[in-house]
DNA sequence: GTGGCTGCAAAACCTTTGCACACAA
DNA sequence: TTGTGTGCAAAGGTTTTGCAGCCAC
């Protein structure tokens, strides 16, 4: 399966590979280069820049989303076509995953009116989760 | 004015200070902690780890608006309250401003939803400029 | 005078890259 | 066999930090 994709995408199949897609398809939140690099070499050996560059070429063939977090690193996600985005507490990093997308109304709009092609968007809120504000208290 | 600014949030007014809000408020578009330091050192002496000192601290107290964008950098931009989103070619860097916030009712949504205290939000679109597309032609 | 502010240099952090070797096709 | 993929180590860019001295209040 994830043999395919690489298939299609005249990507040679190799074990980091199949490792990282592995790990990102059974994932319900985007993960780090680090995230995955840590779960990935208990199965199989890479190294973090392998992890890096099979990532940075996954996005590129569209397999991948890549997207820079306010937290400044960068998350991976398996690009199925329904993207989420998220809440994030800046205190503790809890995330919550946002179920609709709002903006794909006003991306229509925004190709009107700039003449831009828009190949994506990146959208998080941030805040302080219900445990925190509690702990605030204390 | 922006020494106004700055006596009501308990920071001492040094020149350095004064400087930053100063181009910032002259910006119409957020800015690099790099961009400002270039222009900053011109008129008065400053380095760069007081640029980025100043900018966190004056994003802290609220004065600032502090995002990190798919480009990897932290821009930095005055909160008139009045945000602004944008829409940047991932080719040449052109940025266009996107002026309606489309965000305000998720916000409230999100809140009753999740109880957590929302502090703000990021969003960025990215996308190929007309002139890009163009020149891909030749 | 005092505590906040600053410069400098060094470090931290995440990510990318050069090179030689390994392996999938 | 061939060229893509990889490990290692080193460098890259941005941002943070420790410490000693300086300056606004």
């Amino acid at each position: 399966m994830n043999d395919d994709i690489l298939k299609n995408t005249a990507l040679k199949t190799t074990k980091s590979r199949l490792a990282i897609l592995r790990i990102l398809g059974k994932s319900s939140e985007p993960m780090t280069a680090d995230d995955i690099y840590s779960l990935a070499v208990k199965e199989v050996n890479l190294s973090l820049s392998t992890t890096y560059r099979t990532l940075g070429t996954l996005a590129e063939k569209g397999i991948l989303l890549k997207n820079m977090s306010q937290d400044g690193k960068t998350y991976y996600q398996i690009n199925n076509r329904q993207h989420k985005h998220h809440l994030v507490c800046t205190l503790c990093n809890e995330t919550v995953p946002i179920e609709d997308c709002p903006l794909t109304n006003l991306e229509e709009n925004l190709i009107q009116k700039t003449g831009f092609v828009i190949t994506g968007h990146s959208l998080e809120f941030s805040g302080i989760c219900p445990r925190c504000t509690n702990n605030m208290r204390d």
